[in-house]
DNA sequence: CGCCTTTCCATTGACGCCCATAATTTCCCA
DNA sequence: TGGGAAATTATGGGCGTCAATGGAAAGGCG
């Protein structure tokens, strides 16, 4: 598997550590990166994590503007500035900045939750009220597309 | 890792020292330039630092005027003639010239901010309200490309 | 001869690295 | 197919090293 799937809820220890579920591991291994590439998700309570796949996504994103140019700047200082690549210890467990955990709300433990080239990181509460809310959404927008290709099939549309 | 990233605030001491974070350190060290390459952000109260790569990059860009002309000569002379190349001491500490930190207000502490090829240095009040703008623009692009996106494949195209 | 800069040493707190243990999970074979 | 052994995972703790910082000694320049 070189996808990131499901989602592991485990405890931080006294020093802070978070050992990275092992199936998550094997997927990082398989990157090929050295250490966990993190950052503050954009537009919600999460962290951002992933390997190199996630970190071509930022340097692809930048390098589309002009080097000096204003926007390049910022996006780099958004983006790379508040970036920040832990190290693994030799258990595969990480420590995570306060940065990091306030931005999440993170306090003594944390949710890994896979989405494909990357993985997040959340409070565990506010991980399981974002997934109710989420398949809310989904479940809404299920309903509205197989009813869509039922009108379609309807009126003899094939592909 | 060969690029800046993350931010870190560091103290200067009474005299004027300040020491470069670990993990720049390292980039640095595997860059191989020997010392610190700085000059005043063209356009915002920052201090440009880096090494081979970061100058590599002005040279590119001062090397697509045709030689002699205005423009040339004057950004060689924005660039070129406000750079310095600070010395750093065994401990991995640089001394700020008095023309750098005024150019970014700096007084008794500072912010290096990674930028991937090259990092800033700021002071850390400026810092953080710059960060707060550059990821207020940042959220907005990403949502005007999600939006795009969603127009697209509802008009039906595919790719 | 004094001042300023550079180089060297000291401290302390954090972090990396190592080993130990317990609870799973996987695997194998009867 | 069930039971048990072996490997793996999650977690805890100890200890040495390094990073950040402060200060002192040494060297150069006015």
């Amino acid at each position: 598997m070189n996808r990131f799937v499901s989602n592991i809820t485990l405890r931080l220890d006294s020093k802070g550590r978070v050992s990275i579920p092992a199936s998550f591991r094997t997927v990082l291994g398989r990157d090929g990166f050295d250490g966990l590439y993190c950052y503050p998700a954009l537009d919600r309570p999460a962290i951002d994590a992933g390997g190199n796949a996630l970190m071509s996504e930022i340097e692809a994103l930048i390098g589309r503007f002009t080097p000096f140019s204003e926007e390049r700047e910022q996006f780099a200082l958004a983006l790379y500035g508040t970036s920040e690549t832990l190290k693994v210890d030799g258990e595969g467990r990480v420590v995570l900045s306060d940065t990091l955990k306030r931005h999440a709300g993170i306090t003594d433990a944390v949710s890994f939750v896979g989405l494909g080239h990357k993985f997040q990181i959340w409070e565990p509460g506010r991980f399981h009220s974002e997934l109710a809310e989420a398949t809310q959404k989904v479940r809404a927008l299920k309903s509205e597309l197989s009813s869509q290709v039922a009108a379609r099939n309807a009126q003899g549309a094939r592909e």
